[in-house]
DNA sequence: TCTGGGGTCCTAGGACCC
DNA sequence: TCTGGGGTCCTAGGACCC
């Protein structure tokens, strides 16, 4: 190892409440009461401290917040304003550092070289530069974490949050963070393995670095082997610094209704607006796939999955629907009550990178593309229930007018 | 607590091939 | 047809993440 190489250290970002930040760079007026994000999905997604403090915790549902804590203030969602300024902070991170990561809306990973130090004359003055022109420019606060391994990063960025910055430089700084560290806190670490590593006398991320390398690798696999090692200082994760919406590898589109229903036509129609969605959002990036699968989730939290290899590359939920058909009647079970439908768009390509073939095939199977690009518009301007396929509005139909639905969208259920 | 929505990666096992 | 062994590719679903 060279010495630039050695002298490498990552950083991670990791924004405050976020979402609740966001609101309240708009929104001022509820700044120091206990506010909550996600009144429209009926679970609270994020927390403002206050709200923390009065005991609200993420995935409780609004009514019961509602009930038990009266003065919370219930917000819904704004995914836009969150997505802009999370690009306006990986921006302002680029701005520093050459290599950044946007690892999800509300953190980032950076590399930090010694020569991005050197001006800043110390990593926690440069910190404090990066930390100072967010809060500033965007009214939100992030927490920071630097160290010589993203986990160990990631580990510290959590210790003084919110609104903090913890440097670890020296074995005994990343040792000291590793014991105030729960194994289950640890970056990797699930419901799984808690238990699983529990056995083997683990509390701490402290206790798991001492935990001999032979025995991890006998009774865990690779990744806990490498986490390890992050752990223990050396560097096993790069940033990816050149991620690309266009490379995503899924694109899902699922939704809750209300009530649930075993009536295999509303449940079709719901998975039916979840294609369209899914499918919206991959030409919206210009995508196509050639396989789908999609799921039904009981009343009882069971998931029931299906899937279809299309023939050929497309974006038009027709063609998808058409294949998930039979599927989904093998997989619905009479009388079981249904609470949510998913679709999950897999093996995408970019629009240019699909193959034309000799007979125009292609082109036939695309054939309904156009008209969903006229409708896309049409959603743009109207709102996103100006225009839906007829499978997906015939839950608004009343039963007794019977539907004139195409019959490929309307299988008839036993 | 009675539980939303959007993702990625890993792995075990089967199909297929030599 | 029986025989052995091994490699690759694919897929289903588990685990984890925010």
């Amino acid at each position: 190892m060279n010495e630039r190489s050695r002298d490498i250290l990552f950083l991670h970002a990791d924004g405050d409440s976020f979402f609740v930040a966001c609101e309240l760079s708009v929104h001022p007026e509820y700044k120091g009461r206990p506010v909550i994000v996600g009144g429209d999905s009926g679970i609270a997604v994020a927390m403002s401290s206050e709200a923390k403090k009065l005991g609200v915790t993420r995935g409780m549902p609004t009514f019961k917040i509602r009930k038990q804590f009266p003065e919370v203030v219930i917000l819904n969602h704004h995914f836009d304003l969150y997505r802009s300024i999370s690009r306006k902070v990986h921006e302002i991170l680029l701005s520093y550092l050459e290599v950044v990561e946007q690892y999800s809306i509300d953190e980032c990973f950076a590399v930090v070289k010694p020569s991005d130090i050197r001006f800043y004359g110390s990593a926690e003055k440069l910190v404090h530069a990066i930390k100072d022109e967010i809060q500033r420019t965007l009214g939100v606060t992030y927490s920071f974490g630097v160290a010589r391994t993203k986990t160990l990063a990631k580990t510290a960025s959590k210790l003084k949050k919110p609104n903090g910055a913890v440097v670890l430089l020296t074995e005994e700084d990343e040792h000291e963070a590793l014991k105030k560290t729960e194994i289950a806190d640890v970056w990797g670490i699930g419901r799984r393995t808690v238990p699983r590593i529990a056995l083997l006398g683990v509390k701490t991320a402290y206790d798991f670095i001492l935990v001999p390398y032979e025995r991890i690798e006998k009774q865990f696999s690779e990744p806990m082997v490498l986490l390890q090692r992050e752990l223990s200082g050396q560097a096993q994760f790069g940033v990816d610094g050149s991620a690309d919406p266009r490379d995503k590898k899924s694109i899902q589109s699922t939704a809750t209704f209300r009530p649930s229903s075993s009536d295999a036509k509303i449940i079709w129609a719901e998975l039916a607006e979840n294609a369209e969605w899914a499918c919206e959002h991959a030409r919206t990036l210009r995508l196509m796939m050639n396989t789908v699968s999609f799921f039904v989730k009981t009343s009882e939290f069971a998931y029931r999955f299906g899937d279809a290899k299309l023939a050929l590359y497309t974006s038009d939920p027709g063609v998808i629907l058409n294949a998930l058909e039979k599927e989904f009647f093998n997989v619905l079970r009479r009388g079981e009550k249904i609470r949510s439908t998913g679709v999950i768009l897999q093996n995408l390509r970019r629009e240019e990178d699909v193959p034309k073939d000799l007979f125009g095939d292609q082109e036939r199977a695309n054939s309904n593309t156009a008209v969903e690009f006229v409708a896309d518009i049409l959603r743009k301007r109207f709102g996103p229930r100006a225009v839906r396929r007829a499978a997906a509005i015939q839950k608004t139909i009343p039963k007794e007018r019977g539907n004139s639905l195409p019959k490929k969208y309307n299988p008839d259920f036993l």
